[in-house]
DNA sequence: GCCAACGTTGGC
DNA sequence: GCCAACGTTGGC
């Protein structure tokens, strides 16, 4: 039986976020209050989608430290808030200060998460590769550049075996 | 630091 | 609509 959702009765979802540990770190993300945060600042089509119309409430997320050394999934978070536009976006002060996007309008689109939990044994990008299930992953397909993407649910559970 | 892979932009 | 040029991502 597929796990499902508590608060939407219906099969839960996996995804993966990267992160780069230099910017924002699974350590910084501890130290938010209530474990939780908004993520914000992705401006890539695909990745906004699955922001703005996937990811549910309860959907578990597996966290990944990019351009790191080493690259390694570190943790899991889950969905506390579903999508809604990316503020930043609309800040003109703002890094990510998108000039397309509007209040009306909004471009971009962003999601809570919240840690639930941090790893003790890490699984690194190239332990990821060994692993059998893993082979279809597309944290693993080269030149895979997608910053939020999906999870099967095997993938998730070999994960969590490995990891745990 | 290198560079392959990718997404976006803009001229035509 | 094509595609070259460009900027970015991210492993190595």
């Amino acid at each position: 039986m597929a796990a499902s959702n508590s608060k939407t009765g219906k099969a839960k979802s996996y995804w993966l976020v990267k992160t780069e540990p230099s910017t924002y770190s699974i350590d910084d993300w501890e130290k938010e209050k209530d474990k939780t945060t908004f993520w914000d600042g992705v401006r890539n089509y695909q990745a906004r989608n699955t922001l703005r119309d996937l990811m549910k409430l309860g959907d578990e997320v597996l966290v990944y430290h990019s351009n790191a050394e080493p690259p390694e999934i570190v943790g899991v978070a889950k969905v506390v808030r579903e999508g809604y536009p990316d503020f930043t976006a609309l800040d003109t002060n703002h890094p990510h200060y998108d000039p397309d996007s509007t209040s009306d309008n909004p471009r971009w689109f962003m999601v809570d998460l919240k840690l639930i939990k941090r790893f003790k044994k890490r699984l690194s990008l190239a332990q990821a590769k060994e692993i059998n299930e893993l082979s279809g992953m597309e944290l693993l397909r080269k030149g895979s550049r997608l910053s939020v993407q999906p999870v099967k649910a095997n993938e998730f559970q070999a994960i969590l075996e490995y990891c745990s």
